[in-house]
DNA sequence: GTAATGAAACTACACGTGTAGTCACTGATG
DNA sequence: CATCAGTGACTACACGTGTAGTTTCATTAC
C-alpha cells in the first residue's frame, strides 16, 4: 500500500519528478511558480513526504538533497486505479463514455485515443 | 463550484442516487451492506450533505425523506475533470495511455472502448 | 571570536473528515 | 397519562491537511 500523498504534497512531488535531487530551496523556487506558498510551507511538505518515505534525503553539507522514492508512474497507476474503482466500478469504458457524454472529449481526442488503441493491439 | 463531497459522503450519495427519496434508516440499511458504519454515522453524513445542499430534505411526519440535489452525472463530470486536470494535464489520452501501460486495460476493454468511440463519431 | 545568515527541526492552529455518542422531542402504546 | 421507541439535533474527538511562525544549530564573514 503506497502511502497517501495529499494534494499539496503532490504539487511538490511533481517538481521532484521533473528533476532530482534538489535542495528544499530549489524545490520551493519551482513550486512557487504555480502555488503561492512560502518557503516554510514547502519545507513542511518535504518533511512530511520524507517522514512517509515518499521522498528520500541525502545530506549535502549543512542541507539536504531530496529525491523521490516513489515513481511517478507507480503513483499515477495507484490513484488512477483507485479513482476508476471508486467511481466507475473499476471499468475504464464507463469513464471514457462519461467523459465523452460530458463533451470532455474533442474530435481530436477521439482520434488520438483510437490511434493509441490501435498501437496497443500490436 | 459544486460543493465538495468527501469519500464517506460519496458512499451515502451512491445509495441515494440508486433510489430516492429515502429515510435515514433506509439509507443506512443500504450503506451498511458495503460499509461497517453505525446508523448515527450515516445520519451525520446525511446532515452534512443536507447542510451543503447536496441532498434535499422533505418532512414526512416526524422524520425526513432525503433526495439528491446533485445529479450523479454532474458529480462524476466534476471529479473526473478535476482528476484529469490535476494528474494528466487535462488530457484524456495520457490517462488512457497510462492505464494501458499499467496493464489495467484488457483486450476486451480495448475493444469496448473502440466500439464506443466508433459510435461517438456518428 | 562574534555576528549574521541560512537550513532543518519543532511548534502552531484552524478546518475537514471519519466515526460516533448523547440529548431532546414526538408519536405510539398500554 | 406514563413510558418507550424512533428520529433529528447537537456534541465529541482524533487525525490529516494547508499553511505557516519560531527555535536552534552550524557556517561564513568580518
Amino acid at each position: 500500500m503506497t502511502e497517501r500523498i495529499s494534494d499539496a504534497e503532490h504539487a511538490v512531488m511533481e517538481v521532484l519528478w521533473k528533476r532530482a535531487p534538489m535542495t528544499a530551496a530549489e524545490v520551493a523556487d519551482q513550486v512557487v511558480r504555480h502555488k503561492d506558498w512560502s518557503l516554510q510551507t514547502v519545507k513542511t511538505l518535504l518533511s512530511r513526504l520524507a517522514a512517509k518515505a515518499v521522498v528520500g534525503t541525502e545530506r549535502d553539507g549543512r542541507r539536504f538533497l531530496y529525491s523521490p522514492l516513489v515513481e511517478r508512474d507507480d503513483y499515477l497507476t495507484g490513484v488512477s486505479r483507485n479513482f476508476v474503482d471508486r467511481l466507475f466500478g473499476g471499468k475504464v469504458t464507463p469513464l471514457v463514455a462519461h467523459l465523452a457524454e460530458a463533451d470532455e472529449l474533442s474530435a481530436d481526442d477521439i482520434r488520438e485515443i483510437e490511434e493509441l488503441l490501435r498501437e496497443l493491439k500490436k
